[in-house]
DNA sequence: AAAAGAATACCCACAATCCGGTATCGATTC
DNA sequence: GAATCGATACCGGATTGTGGGTATTCTTTT
């Protein structure tokens, strides 16, 4: 039988060990090998090959986007699969950007994860429920901002920086008061802003900048 | 056979999955029930209980550091073994001062976690290398005992909870329909919480969340 | 010259939060 | 047994933010 060879790369040992045993429960998949960063994923392929590569995106040294982008470009009938804690847009997209074919979030259940093994193996796609959602909307937003590599982008020098002093913790009114302009206005970039970054309300605003490392 | 009853508490389904056929490979180890957060131990500690709990540092709504403090209050005869991401001491030392008897690096090999858990149920304390030699310097002794005085230390269990899920960008309704309360009771909380930590406004609330590490 | 984008300012209805309260109930403490 | 504390729930008025607009001015781009 010709199962497909599973490269797993992350650098949690136990994850690992945890994925090994699930995935060799599949009769059609056997993992051939692991490695603990994006250089010793990049090294395998080079070494071993694999069919598939179950792929962390925030590893030490080389990351996995970097990474996937490599195996993709020199490998080319390989397919990634992303493994991520975020369903960020910006991980996402770099991800897609780099080549992955797959993105299956960690709180996904494993049946997911077999899905698109699967599907990458098969030269399709797959991507978790919830990403899927993210990049309809993304769909939208790119037809706005044709090449909006990141959202952030989107926000014009004046909204950025009073964007910076909201995530600092000023109100409108106080925004208004030091930038010497009127509430209404302060309250309509406020107004951009959200939409432009698809956010609801202050709290969302506040973590979106300290994401972004606007403010610490 | 007398199996150590364990819970498993992470929000990552797939990691779950897998830690779960590692750990019934064991002959001495049983997996009791899984949590998805840190409300979800404690709840399933109140109506099943667990010998040992594996708990991750970092989750929505009521976090592992919480969580622990209050199932180690309640249930002083059960065992709570941290799996996380940061050999951080900041991490290290809440946990411990939280009753947290184990500490393992997600890094490790999966025999640590075993071996931490067969420790913390025989009522002794295990701890990843690397964690051990952080703990062994003696400025972080100090930083142990000095410490103290710290506003967040007024907030009672609940409010602590409720603080989280407002940081993590949920409104006062949304909180209040997910721990099934009134919204009046929500607004009570948030208000008492504003008090005691002195702050004013919903930034200065999420900011003080995330420079405290409560959320990312 | 026309179009587009950015910054400014205003309006209104609605939602959410804040800041005074009060009050009940159970557990713990003194 | 009384007092305190924590969690629960409610009220009302004030403040702030949201989401839907419109509009003017200036600059840049086409």
């Amino acid at each position: 039988m010709n199962r497909v060879r599973v490269l797993l790369a992350d650098d949690h040992a136990i994850l690992r060990s945890g994925l090994r045993l699930l995935l060799e429960r599949e009769p059609d998949m056997a993992v051939a090998g692991e490695a603990t960063d994006g250089r010793e994923a990049v090294d395998w392929m080079a070494r071993e090959g694999a069919d598939v590569v179950v792929m962390d995106v925030g590893m030490p040294g080389l990351n996995g986007i970097e990474a996937t982008g490599q195996i993709v470009r020199r490998y080319p009938q390989a397919g990634v699969v992303m493994l991520s804690m975020h369903s960020d847009e910006t991980y996402v997209l770099r991800c897609l950007r780099a080549g992955a074919r797959g993105y299956v979030l960690k709180e996904s259940a494993e049946h997911e994860l077999i899905a698109a093994i699967r599907a990458v193996r098969a030269g399709k796609s797959f991507f978790s429920p919830k990403v899927t959602r993210l990049l309809q909307q993304e769909h939208v937003e790119r037809i706005r901002c044709a090449g909006g590599e990141d959202s952030y982008d989107l926000l014009t020098e004046r909204e950025r920086e009073i964007l910076q002093r909201i995530a600092e913790g000023s109100s409108n009114k106080e925004v208004a008061g030091r930038l010497c302009l009127s509430v209404h206005t302060v309250e309509t970039h406020r107004k951009n802003i959200l939409e432009k970054l698809n956010l609801h309300g202050p709290a969302d605003l506040i973590l979106y900048a300290v994401r972004k490392g606007i403010v610490v």
